[in-house]
Order: C-alpha cells, then structure tokens, then sequence
DNA sequence: CCAATAGATAGTAAAACTGTCTAACTATTG
DNA sequence: CAATAGTTAGACAGTTTTACTATCTATTGG
C-alpha cells in the first residue's frame, strides 16, 4: 500500500503515492469483481475523473494485471469504449482435497474465475507421503493444462480432520500419515506459495454460502459416510476455533453423565453406527450408512426415518442454542441419500426450527468446491494487497 | 471519508480531499489510543512531515476534537513540544445494565476513557415503563455530574434474555415489560444517540477480554443467580447469533431423548436448580444457589462440589467441541461464590481441557463494565468515522 | 560560580513534487 | 448533428523537502 506509518497501523497515512494507489486498488478491485470494466463502467463505479481513469487502468495493463480485449460491441452512439479484462493468467488459486479412501482431488482457477484444469487420483496413503502425493498429482495437473505452476499465488487444502494452524498438524484425521506430516510447511517450502489447510466440514460449508438463502450465514451439519461434524459460518466468515476444532460435534457426548470411552457421542448418535443400529431395529439394511437412507427412502421406511429425524433434529436443537444460525444446512453422503424426504421428516421433528432447516443447495463435491473458493478468494486478497506495492 | 466512489464499495477512491481525510483519521486514531500526543510523537507513528503535522493537528483543535495541553515537561535539549490531548467532553459513551431485582445500572466514560458518571437505582419494573426508568436515570445521572446528555453519542444497554437487533425485541428476559418494549427506537426517540443493546453474559464476555490471558479469545460460562449462559468470543468480536440467542446454552436438553417441556435442559443440570437438588443430597443448604456454593466451599463438602463441577465440566466439554475457545472462563454470581476452589474442582473433572480453564479475572460487575467496554470502544469508532466527515 | 557557546529539538515558511480534476478539444458512430 | 470515448493542458489540492528561527541543555573556560 506504500503507506507512510507503520504497516501494523490500522489506520493508514501517506502523501499523493497513497493517493495513486488507494486508486489502483479500487480500480483493480472492481475489475476482479467484473472480470471486465470499461473506462466508462469504472468511473461510474469510482467516480474518478476521465483521465484519471485512463491512467489508472493503463498503468493495471504496464503492470500485467489487466489486458485489453477489444472494443466494447455495444450498439450505441459515439466511438465504442475499449475492454479492459483481467488478465487471467496473471496468477491461479489451487485447492487440493484429500479423502479416505478417495485419493486426492485438485483443481485450479485462474485469477478470472474460471477453472483451469482439475484431476482425482486414487493414492494408497500408506505407501505414498502425503505432501508428496499432493505435489506431484498438483504438478502433473498443471503441466497438463498448460500452467505455470509458479503462477499459482494461493493453494488452499481441505483435510478431514481438524487442521491447528499454530502447529501445523492434522489432529482426528483418517488419512494415514496426517498426524505426522506438516502439511502447510512442506507444500510451501516445494512450492513457494501459501498454502492453507482446512477442515473438509468448513470448506464444504462455504460452498453453502452459494445458495442466497444461506446469505446471511449458516451452520451445516454434516452427516458424512464416515463422521459427523458441523461447519459454522455466521457471516463474518469460518469459526474454525483456536486449534481449527470447532464444530467436532461428533465428539459430543450424548450424555452428559457417560462421558467414559465407550459412552456414545453424536458419532454414535446421529453417524453412520446410528443408522446401521436404527435399520436393524427397523429392518431397513445396506451396505453403508449412505446406502440404507437412500433405501429406507426408497420404500418409505418412515418410522426409521422419523426416528433417525428426531435424532438429526436433537443435534439442529443443540447448535441452534448455542450459534443461533439464520439457517441450518444439511449436508454430506447421508444427507444426500436422504434428499428432501430426510429433510422433511427432520422438519417435522425439529418443530418452530424447522423453518430454518434447508438441505444442501450445493450440486457435486461441496467440500471440492467450497476449497476452490476459499482458495480463489484468498488469490483475489492476495493480489489486491500485493500486486501494487 | 470522503471518498468518491459509492460509500458502499468496501474499497475507497478519490482526490487529494480523501488524502487529507486519511491523514487526519490516522492523527484521530492515535490520539485516542495515546489520549496526549506531541507532533513529534505523532510524526514517529504516522510517517507525516513536520508541517503535514502541525497542520493536521491544527485541523483537529479547530474541529473539537483536540486541545493544547501545554507543553512537554520533559527534560531535554532544545524548546518543549505541545502537547495535545483528546477533547474529553466532546463526547460520552453511556452504559446501562438492567437486572432483575437489582433495577438499573447507569455509567458514562468520557471520550478519554475516564469514568464520569454512574449511580444505580432499584427499581419496581411493574410499576415504571422499562425505557422510561432507563431515560430518568441516564437524564439524572449526566445532569449531576454535569454532562450535556446531547453529547451523549453511543448508548449501550445489558438486558438478562436474547435481543434480536432486527425486530427490536427482547426475548427469554426475567424483567417485567421487557418483551414489549421496542428498546432500541424508545430510547433513540427521546435521545437521539445511537443505542445497542446486549444480552449480559454477552457483555461480561468483553469484560473477560480484558485479561491477558483470554486475549486469543474465550467462552465465558455463565453460573448466575438466576440463570446459565455462555458468551463466545472468538477474537474476532463476540458471536451473537442471527436472533442474539446465541450461547444460549440454558435452553440445550441435557439428554437429547427427553425433549419435553419438563425435561432437564442445562438450566437445570448446571443451574441454581441443580444446586438446591445436588446440595439437598448432599447436606449442603442455603437460602439461593451462591450460598449453597459459598457454604460448600466454606464447609469442605468436597462431594457435593465434585458432583457440581463434573456437571460444569460436561458443558465445558460440549462447548470446547462446539468453539474450541483457547480458553474457558467460569463467571457469574456461583463461579464467584465457588472461587478457586470450584475452579480446581472443574479443572479437575475436566481432564485434558483443564489447562483451558480459567475463573474470570473481573473484580466487579462484569456485565456493567463489559457493556461501557463496548459503549466506549463504540464511541471511538464513530467519532473516528463520524467527525471528519 | 557564571557566562558564553555548541548542539539538539520544536516549529514555521517557501518552494518543489505528486497526484487528481476541470475544461477544452478531437475522433467516432448512429 | 448530437452523443460518446478518449486525450491534452493547465488549475488545484495536498504533502514533502529544504532552509530557517527559536528554545533549551550541557559543556567549557574564565
């Protein structure tokens, strides 16, 4: 920013260098938000004057941040206004998620928005180190798109565990070999760029942020194949907590007066044991937890479905008390097996909470993209704060 | 600010006018955190050219905002710098708390950060409107102390239940007229001044923040008189909730199949209920739930204080899941009475989480110094945003 | 002990510098 | 011909640099 004070101050100070770069910042900050911008439309969107304008956006091109694309097409009178776009290639956001036993998903978009290129690949964790694996199947994704993997300003992981930033481990994680690898010092060192790791559950709940009526935040219970947990957003952004362990809900004890090893917890209670317990009582069989929702749908099992419902609606109870959420989002492999029916009977069971109970508006892997637009978001901050030093 | 752009836009534009605007909050900003401030002291924070300043400071004597205090006593070589000081009076911040059956708390910190006023008065809520006994106090308060209640610029108000800033309402509050009083427009009506209003265990929250050790963040839970709450502070402010409930941890169903309206919530397993049954069983009595505490702390009845603080331990649990807080602070009129005794015993039952267990560092009424924490910290924001205009 | 002096600090004045804005102008298009 | 896109030249506003004055302490020499 080229401030003259302090850069910890909160508050900046300068002279005219300030002056020119709060411009470009503002200039470049709207043209990330449009993907393209006219002289015209950024004027009206800054209030800059004409040559100001000319300026501004001539010295975002000397920069490499932004490239003419032609002439507006517009049918109107006068000369038709140049197009000025970002320049997509300047930098990309990518972001790996890792699953058991899924393997490795990676994808990359450019600073426009756009995806680039994304591949999966199936990794025997045991014989692989996890950093490793990620490296090459993110440089193999590259290279294969064309992208120069120096260019990628943000990379941004989603680990099913709880990520502690401060120490940079992976504690509660199923993947073998997470609790010893130092996931964020390892990809920076090989890769030169920031990397930031996430919960699967959070990066899945920002996906959610997607749907409008999720706008306003949300917490998102997660009903996975393998473990529960819950992503919170309330609107200004994650709680992910002091060691990234916020919204372990499936290490809550369902009891408050069990609390011993074998006592259950909402894994118990509302995971996949639950469901393979409450199909057996119902007769109501499958192959996974998944599996045996998606059939109780199928032949209108409703009493192991009210009776799963009301569990799911017990937990909604617990973290609305406690987050007080504008909505409340159902998500995950059983969730989705469940669809609108599962939705429904939670409805029902949750009672005046039941408005607030939506299902997930996200089509595909949410976790894959929530990750993606953590990562993109982070390119953008990135390049505003650092482009213009 | 100023700026030219829509006053919208998260990112600012504009001319040398904005310029000047920047500098000038820069020299506002310090000289409320300093509260004196000489140029050069000014110029070692900011960057700003001697004449920049001198000018600057200029500026803000002329507003109001700033007033020579003399100058420097410092021994040194050469003339003694002028000190500037913040305009104590050119702004108030007011704080009141409303308990029930104490009545109302009223306090006001000029915009230097000193304590001016402040006076409690009990009062009968069935008999006296509830914004009308909070006006006569807070118009009675200012006038003895001789302070313009026009200059009165944020207004903070605790309140004992949930509020929901967007409808203006205040729900699960023990004072009579509280759910019916539109709080917020009653008082902006006859003041004029930009009113908040908190839930009080939230407010106590901000007073823990105040201890260096919960600088990360914490969750505050609340043992009351009356009743249990947690406030949840995370770091990055205080999370409140769509509808202010929050923390509302009272409301949680200790077993999540008994959810009728007679089932135990938290309120029960942790409350003054929970006292008066553990302490029944336990031979320990007491004319209300801190003096039952007190009493067993007192008495050595360690197996009344070991089964209350396994309970306390179990919420503990739950809500270390749910925030993961690097830290936990028991607070409220029982953790007060129980002490560093109670606190030993919950860390003890606590396990693993012991280390993040804390009894709260406020002497005093935590909610009425959290709320004029938030009042002032309120008031310096907006003179900041506001003066320059 | 006292006075003269050097050196550092606080603050101001004038001119240079850097940026944006206004106004006038050219070119393009329906 | 009128409206729009864009440039150019000079005005304008703000900060900085440089030079200057005034004030105070500490040192030094008589």
């Amino acid at each position: 920013m080229r401030t003259n004070g302090p850069p910890d101050s909160p508050v900046p100070s300068g002279s005219s260098h300030l002056l020119r770069t709060i411009n470009e910042r503002a200039a470049l900050y709207h043209l990330l938000e449009n993907g393209t911008l006219t002289r015209v439309e950024l004027r009206k969107l800054t209030g800059l004057a004409k040559p100001t304008a000319s300026q501004v956006m001539l010295r975002l091109s000397e920069a490499g941040l932004a490239v003419t694309l032609g002439r507006s097409t517009a049918k109107q009178v006068g000369p038709r206004a140049e197009v000025y776009s970002v320049n997509a290639d300047y930098a990309f956001a990518a972001a790996v998620t890792l699953r058991e036993p899924d393997g490795v998903t990676v994808a990359v978009r450019d600073l426009k928005g756009r995806e680039r290129a994304s591949s999966t690949r199936r990794i025997d964790f045991t014989a692989v180190p996890l950093d490793r694996a990620v490296l090459d199947l993110l440089e193999r994704t590259a290279a294969d798109a064309g992208i120069d993997k120096g260019r990628i300003a943000a990379l941004h992981v989603a680990v099913p565990g709880a990520y502690d930033a401060e120490t940079d481990t992976i504690g509660y994680a199923d993947i073998p070999g997470a609790p010893e690898v130092r996931m964020r010092a390892a990809i920076e060192a090989a890769l030169d760029c920031p990397v930031t790791v996430h919960n699967d559950v959070n990066a899945a709940t920002v996906a959610e942020r997607r749907n409008p009526a999720a706008s306003g935040g949300l917490v998102l219970l997660w009903l996975g194949r393998e473990g529960v947990g819950a992503g919170i957003d309330l609107g200004q952004g994650l709680i992910v907590g002091a060691r990234g362990a916020a919204g372990e809900i499936g290490y809550v004890p369902v009891f408050p007066d069990r609390t011993g090893p074998d006592d259950p917890t909402y894994q118990d209670w509302i995971g996949a044991p639950a469901i393979a317990d409450l199909g057996r009582e119902h007769g109501v069989e499958g192959p996974d937890a998944a599996a045996v929702v998606a059939g109780a749908v199928e032949r209108g099992a409703d009493a192991f479905l009210e009776a799963y419902a009301k569990r799911v609606a017990g937990a909604l109870h617990m973290l609305t008390c406690l987050f007080d959420p504008p909505c409340l989002v159902l998500g995950g492999e059983i969730a989705r097996a469940g669809g609108e029916t599962l939705v429904d009977h939670v409805r029902r069971q949750a009672g005046a909470l039941g408005d607030r109970v939506l299902p997930s508006a996200v089509y595909g892997d949410a976790v894959a993209i929530g990750v993606l637009d953590l990562a993109y978001a982070d390119l953008k901050e990135r390049v505003l704060d650092a482009a213009l030093a």
